[in-house]
DNA sequence: CGCGGTATTGAGACGTATCAAAGGAAGTGG
DNA sequence: CCACTTCCTTTGATACGTCTCAATACCGCG
C-alpha cells in the first residue's frame, strides 16, 4: 500500500489552481503567480501511508500539498515514532531539506494526496525574482514553527483529554479554514493520535472514548468527526488558529 | 530582578561584531555586512529574568542574540508554562512577531544579555536588496523548526531520563559550537529544565541526581555543567547537531 | 471463510505527580 | 556580624495517570 505515482504532466495549472480563490489565501499579483506557475515542474501523487520523502534523504525537490492529508514524523533508533504535525493542502512539504540541505525527519501520506513539485535549487531564484514570495516562505516556516510551539505546549503541559482534545480541534480548525461548510472528517487512527500526543494507543482510545461519551467527537474507524468545536476547545483550555490570510505557493 | 535597559548607542559596529570570526558562522560578503550594519538600528541589554518580549505583544523591534543566554516560552490560562527552545549568541529574537505580526510566545533573559536591535518593518528591505540575506532569514526559521521537532520527539517518546540527558547535552553542543574550548556552563536552574521537559520539579531533581551520580553533569545551583557529553549523547539516543555553518544576522 | 488491520476492555505494574518538610546558599537590614 | 528572608535544591511518602500485557470484538477484503 505504498505507492507514489510521479508523472511529468500537469493537470493543474498555477493560473486554475483550485486552492487560489478560498478564502484563507492571500491575492498573488499576476507576475507572481507567473512565476510560480514557472517554478513549478510537475505533480505528484500518492496513496495512502506511502513515504513522500523520508529522513536523511538530500532532495532535489520541494513540493506545496495540493490535495489530501499527510504527515511529518521521526522515529528513534528503536522505532518509537512522534508525529510532529500534518500538512493539508497548501502546505510546504520538504522545506527545511531544500534550505538547509538535508531532511531531518519523513513524510507520509494520509490520504490519497497531490503534490505540486519544484526544483528545490531554484529556490534562490525565487528569493532573487520575488522577494515577496521569499518572504511568504519565511512566513510559512514562521507558521509552523507556531504550530510546533502549540504541540510543545500541549505534550509538555497538558493532561491526555486535554491534549486529544486540542489537538482535534487543532486539525479540525486547519481542515475547515479550506473546506468552508462542508462536513470535515479527519483521516486518521487511533495509533496516529497516539504517536503525536506521546501516549500509548490503549490509553488514547480511552481517551478517545471520554471525548465520545462526552459528545464533543465522533469516531468512524480510520476516520473522526468533531461534533462540538467549542465543547472541544474549552476542555483544550485553547484559543483556536490566526484567521489571517496565508501566502500559497 | 526585571531590568532592561535599552540605550540608542552601538557599542559593537557589524563590522567588528565579535561573533562573526566564529569558526560556526558562513563568511558574509562586504555588502551584506554593509546592509546588516545599516539594518541595526541599535543595543539593548537585560538582567537575568527580564522579559524581552512578551505573548501577544505587536513589537515594532526584531532582535539578534549579541551575547548571553535567554529562552522562549509558553503559559496556559491557568499559569502551567512550557519552555519552547533556548537562545543562544547568533539567534533572531522575535522573527515570529516580525514576519506573521503578533508574538506569540514570551522571551526571557537567562543571563546578562545584549541584543541588537533592528526596525522590523525593514525587514522587507532586507528581502528586497539582498536575496541571500532573506534566505538566511529563511534557513534560520528552517533551523529553528528542526530544533523543535527534535523537542517534540524527545516530549513524546522519551523517557524522563532519556530526555533530561538530551537536553543538556543539546544545550552543551550549542553553547561549544560558540565557545570552543571554553570550559561552557549551562545558565538553569532545575525549574527551567522541568518547564522545558514536561516534568514536575521534584522528579527533575531526582533524575538530574541520577545523571550525576553516573558522573555526566555536575549541578551548580544555577548552572550545569556537562561531564561527559558522549554518555550524555548515549543515554538520550541522541546524533547531535549538524556541524554546518549558519548565517548571522 | 479466514485474515490483517483496527478498535475495545480489564487488570496489574510502573513512572511520574503531589504533598510535605527541611537543608543550603546568597542577599538584606539591623 | 548576626538574624532573617528568599530562592533553590533535596528527600521521603503516598496518590494518580498512563503504560504494558492480554484477550476479545469488529470490519472490510480477498
Amino acid at each position: 500500500m505504498s505507492l507514489i505515482i510521479p508523472h511529468t504532466g500537469r493537470r493543474v495549472p498555477c493560473e486554475q489552481c483550485p486552492l487560489r480563490p478560498l478564502e484563507t489565501f492571500r491575492d498573488f499579483t499576476a507576475p507572481e503567480i507567473k512565476f510560480v506557475s514557472h517554478f513549478k515542474t510537475g505533480e505528484m501523487m500518492a496513496e495512502p501511508g506511502a513515504v513522500i520523502v523520508s529522513e536523511g534523504a538530500h532532495s532535489a525537490h520541494l513540493y506545496t500539498l495540493l490535495s489530501g492529508w499527510a504527515f511529518r514524523f521521526k522515529t528513534l533508533p528503536d522505532g518509537r515514532r512522534q508525529v510532529l504535525n500534518y500538512l493539508l493542502p497548501g502546505d510546504l512539504v520538504g522545506l527545511q531539506g531544500s534550505v538547509i540541505g538535508e531532511m531531518d525527519h519523513s513524510v507520509e501520506a494520509l490520504s490519497s494526496v497531490v503534490l505540486c513539485v519544484f526544483q528545490r535549487d531554484r529556490l534562490d531564484e525565487l528569493f532573487g525574482a520575488h522577494p515577496g514570495l521569499g518572504f511568504d516562505v519565511t512566513w510559512l516556516a514562521a507558521q509552523e514553527e507556531r504550530m510546533l510551539d502549540n504541540h510543545l505546549l500541549s505534550l509538555g503541559r497538558r493532561t491526555a483529554l486535554e491534549r486529544t482534545a486540542y489537538l482535534l480541534s487543532f486539525l479540525h480548525e486547519r481542515a475547515l479554514a479550506l473546506e468552508m461548510g462542508k462536513r470535515v472528517q479527519i483521516p486518521i487512527n487511533q495509533q496516529h493520535v497516539a504517536d503525536t500526543l506521546g501516549l500509548s494507543i490503549v490509553h488514547t482510545n480511552k481517551t478517545l472514548r471520554k471525548l465520545t461519551n462526552m459528545e464533543l467527537i465522533r469516531w468512524l474507524g480510520g476516520a473522526c468527526e468533531v461534533l462540538d468545536l467549542d465543547g472541544l476547545m474549552d476542555v483544550a483550555g485553547w484559543e483556536g488558529l490566526s484567521r489571517r490570510k496565508r501566502p500559497l505557493i
